[in-house]
DNA sequence: GATGAATGAGCTTTCATTCAT
DNA sequence: AATGAATGAAAGCTCATTCAT
């Protein structure tokens, strides 16, 4: 065995270092919350020794926000394509659209951020207003109009809920913040379906 | 020696210390979370030294788990003469109830600990499950009554959400834990109302 | 059941107090050691509270103090009438002497209070003196008439030893020492027969 | 800012920095027993600070027990060529064995550990064991080879003192032990070389 | 006198942060 | 740039000692 063998290897571009060690942040931050991080298992995580970290980002801080920015940034790319979406009834889009942002957050650790961000609010009133900014722009705006062509469409009741529509996220969210809380039953999707059903049914405009 | 003593007077209180301290507690871990609850704060806000925590109180977890327990243990204690409910239309019942528990939920420092338990579950599983437990019996059970009445009646539409009725409470609770996210609007209250509108059209049988 | 019930008597002699007070510290003090001891066991112990030690010692070190002496002035008591031996050979009653001396040892927490001195024997020099003052005199001179009358008589050699009479102890003193580290073998008397055999015959005069 | 800087430079010695610590710690715990030792007081005769002693040890218990062992094996390393030895008369070679150890003894800070494992040997039984099994297998082995030999040889005497040759440190390990206690007589060895003779004559074949 | 609640100095331990290499 | 040994402030916890009752 060569002296260079046992080593990962060194060369690096040196742009994806912050984002690996962002990867690895987030990862943990999700795990194991903001003060339960160790900056260790971070750069173990990372592949990189702790002081590295502190090339890329001034503290943990530092660490934390652009981690949580970064996946809320990656996480909403998705969903900015959604009102392209061909005519007929808007239903089955915004049930799909509901279903598809719950299995987003309850598979990816954007839960864990978010329970973080639910905590330590406070610390980061900067990221507390950015995820709303963001969530109002990029979801809540887009289902504004999907149900405003429902209501005009006469299939979606006229009601104050499209002046938020943020709140048809609520169910999922608090299914998701749960579940590791709740005890492990089999049926946890069709919890959210029966959610979905009677979400659905109180926004159908009745005959 | 000036007539202020600069210490206070050692005071005995076996009965009403561990109150005061559990009282003091709850404030400090709603405010900063489990880990960052420190108990020197704890102690100061119960006008007490560090040390007298201990007399009381094996360790933090301890008391924080006696702290979460006599919190919700009170919290619950007013709902459970729910049953004793007169004939009539549900609808409003229900509403009303899912009024209240929203209010309780929002204004106590309940929701402090709700956001550890969601963060730091997995350390306290006992309090998750004592949690969960009483929500079953002490929430859930009667909803569920209320609304199988209210089927028999006619009141309510017949669906899958009778068999989950604490899900009626997600949209309240995530309405109440973002709150310290959300931007203060002075429209807060008109926010659960809304929901709760889609909520109770959602359940209602169809002509 | 009435008021007076459930407290012991409440009526005690107030000169009996120390010596409880010194009796549980004893045994407290040799099970744990000197810092190992909390007052709060003696108290407990002694069956009053961790104040009243305070009525009469000044505080942890002079209790030991005090316990130390006790003891070994209880100890040492029974040795004195030691010269009082009628005429005859002197190697049984020295060997039985010894005997005497390593089933006190090991048997009462004087054992423990050894292992204290040893450890912690810079903290209480006058101890360590007045243990020593009280061997000698009490153990030591009475063992060294005893073998000057064996020179004397032929019956045992005439070395240096009988300068220092007291190392006679030193294999009793290491097998009651280590007797809790040893393992547990049955054979644990016959070791200090064993021991005795090999000095006696040390000292036994050759033909 | 003065020449003197206030602080010394921080400097790298991970292969050092173990045995450093081990050394002053073993110092500590032999002044000051087990719970008497404070990490401050380590860390400070080690020339580093408080935390440095938790890169290199998880805990204080890790750093007594690390340390106890090195130093008995580092004592017992000495011990090992026992057995080659010349023919010829054994009861002068036991005898300067047993000066050898005494003297191994009372000089190294051995002694002060194995004060610490008499009063504390309940809370490390697994070094209490190795303790034992390398004094039997390194110490009393030999010497039962050598006592033996003697035996064959018509030099010493035949007795059950053959069995448990380890008995003859007792003495030694006394005089050790109590040394501290021991008013400061500058006839210290020739106490040993009493007890020698009187340990010898007592093994030694009668004519 | 007796009590035990209250104190606080002091200990072990953790970990974000620094900096010599 | 990268490392990880070293730091030290700060936290949880202990317990001898005090003192109001």
């Amino acid at each position: 065995m060569t002296a260079e063998n046992d080593k990962p290897p060194r060369r690096r571009r040196k742009d994806t270092r912050p984002a690996e060690i962002i990867e690895a942040g987030l990862i943990e931050f999700a795990l194991n919350g903001y003060a339960g991080t160790k900056l260790t298992h971070v750069a173990t995580r990372a592949g990189i020794s702790k002081g590295t970290i502190y090339h890329y980002f001034p503290d943990k801080d530092a660490l934390f926000r652009q981690a949580f920015r970064t996946r809320f940034i990656d996480s909403l790319a998705d969903v900015e394509e959604f009102p392209s979406i061909p005519d007929g009834p808007v239903a089955p889009i915004l049930r799909m659209a509901l279903r598809i942002a719950y299995d987003e957050l309850a598979q990816s650790d954007a839960l864990g951020l978010l329970k973080i961000m639910l905590v330590e609010g406070d610390r980061f009133p900067e990221l507390a207003k950015a995820c709303r900014d963001d969530l109002l722009v990029k979801v809540a705006e887009p289902l504004r109009m999907l149900i405003q062509r429902g209501i005009a469409q006469g299939e979606l009741a006229d009601g104050a809920y499209q002046t938020i529509p943020a709140i048809l996220f609520a169910p999922g969210v608090v299914i998701a913040l749960t579940a590791s809380m709740a005890e492990n039953t089999t049926d946890g999707p069709d919890v959210f379906d029966t959610v979905l059903d009677v979400l659905m049914m109180g926004i159908l405009k009745r005959p």
